[in-house]
DNA sequence: GATAAATGTCATCAAACCGTCATAATTAAG
DNA sequence: CTTAATTATGACGGTTTGATGACATTTATC
């Protein structure tokens, strides 16, 4: 049922043009939105599958805040972002990111790029919901049942380490600060140390570790955590 | 297939098209409704196999209060419901599920999906009412005449009990919060405590104890309970 | 109407889970 | 090689959650 819209939101016609004719090509129904004022007008309309986001938008409001509005909005926070950043904004990376983006790309990219993106968010997004299990590696993850094997084993984990295997499993190969992985994991608004995160990393690796699961887990000096089926 | 007739409730009418076009090539033959209204006229007229139903619809009742409704009908709620729910409403699924649905999904959704899913809750519904008896480990529960036997020994349940391992039996290898069991095995809008779950456990447990089959019934911590046949 | 069975609620207990900290180990930088 | 920064790890106390037995009320049966 690809009745699949996906919303850009970009201030420069003919970048939004463009990505129009990228995303209609891959057989994705657009809609357009020029500022923060007409996206929200857009959202609440038609409810779009996923957000193409610029970071710089013209008006009060920039991209991020209209990101950070939609994640803080029962309603629309399931709905995926990809910020989009000029070159000379690499910093927002980690902003977009904060902001409870899914994914960031940086202009000028492809249109291979964009579509390969587009296609992995909306995966993602629709994996927890799905009641077929997550498997990478010897891992399954089956949240229908609530419950994660190995090798045909079954793990026996606390709710916090399943949402904490749940998240990674669903959001393999990126690295997470400690911050986001709180917002993701936790939910907002909530007033836990940072460094508790590296505890319940601890714990999932030591339940996993007999099943050499562990190493999926890897540990990103400087920045925080990365679930990754590639040996380190 | 035979006659089995499944009701699309719905407003949006492409959508509604789509659906019907997926399950008449599946060979099921639909009803259609845009309201509640039409939708209980159907319900009546023609006492569909299968209800999909629409989380949002316009008008005074939604979908959920109509599945409530159902389920609140002696006549009626024994008709499955899958409720179609838009992405961004994701927390709805446990609303939906409260309410009594059957399953739901996520729009928007595949057409393999949809037809799967279709075929999932049709068989669950046909165990319970068909001639053989559920089977699942040692345990054989049979709707005809009402009884669980283990190793050819008849248990002997109270009515309560029953209804809630007929439950976990048509739907196992799934985890259900105390708030599901309770409108699913209770019916809907009943005003009892979700801890007198755990006692209703309890005494399930103990008579199959003598069986060995208590480990099917399994606590999922945080969440809470889960029939399965997997060890833990 | 009396007895027995069934059911919902409560109080209590034990186990688990979780967040924090102190300290050890590791890594990076100078 | 030293030092500073970062992460790993074990332990602790408080809190939450589920298990369990007892009890009161309702329902069914004779």
């Amino acid at each position: 049922m690809s009745n699949e819209q996906i919303l850009i939101v970009e201030d420069e016609p003919a970048i939004r043009e463009m990505v129009v004719m990228t995303l209609e090509m891959a057989g994705f129904k657009s809609l357009q939105a020029a500022d923060v004022l007409e996206a929200h007008q857009q959202v609440v309309d038609h409810r779009p599958a996923l957000i193409l986001l610029d970071w710089m938008l013209p008006g009060g409001k920039s991209g991020i805040d209209f990101c950070r509005m939609l994640k803080n909005d029962e309603m629309l926070c399931e709905i995926p972002v990809i910020m989009l950043t000029a070159k000379s904004e690499e910093d927002s990376k980690v902003h977009g990111l904060d902001a409870g983006a899914d994914d960031y790309m940086t202009k000028p990219f492809s249109t291979r790029e964009l579509i390969s993106r587009i296609k992995a968010v909306l995966r993602r997004s629709r994996a927890l919901s799905s009641d077929k299990p997550i498997e990478i590696g010897q891992l399954s993850l089956d949240n229908k049942s609530q419950r994660v094997t190995a090798h045909d084993k079954v793990i026996d984990l606390g709710p916090t380490e399943y949402r904490l295997l749940a998240f990674f499993m669903s959001h393999p190969e990126r690295a997470y600060t400690r911050t986001q992985l709180l917002d993701q994991v936790w939910g907002g608004n909530v007033y836990i140390e940072d460094r508790t995160i590296d505890v319940h990393i601890r714990r999932l690796r030591k339940l996993l570790q007999p099943y050499g699961c562990h190493t999926l887990i890897q540990t990103v000096r400087g920045t925080g955590y990365r679930f990754s089926s590639r040996i380190e």
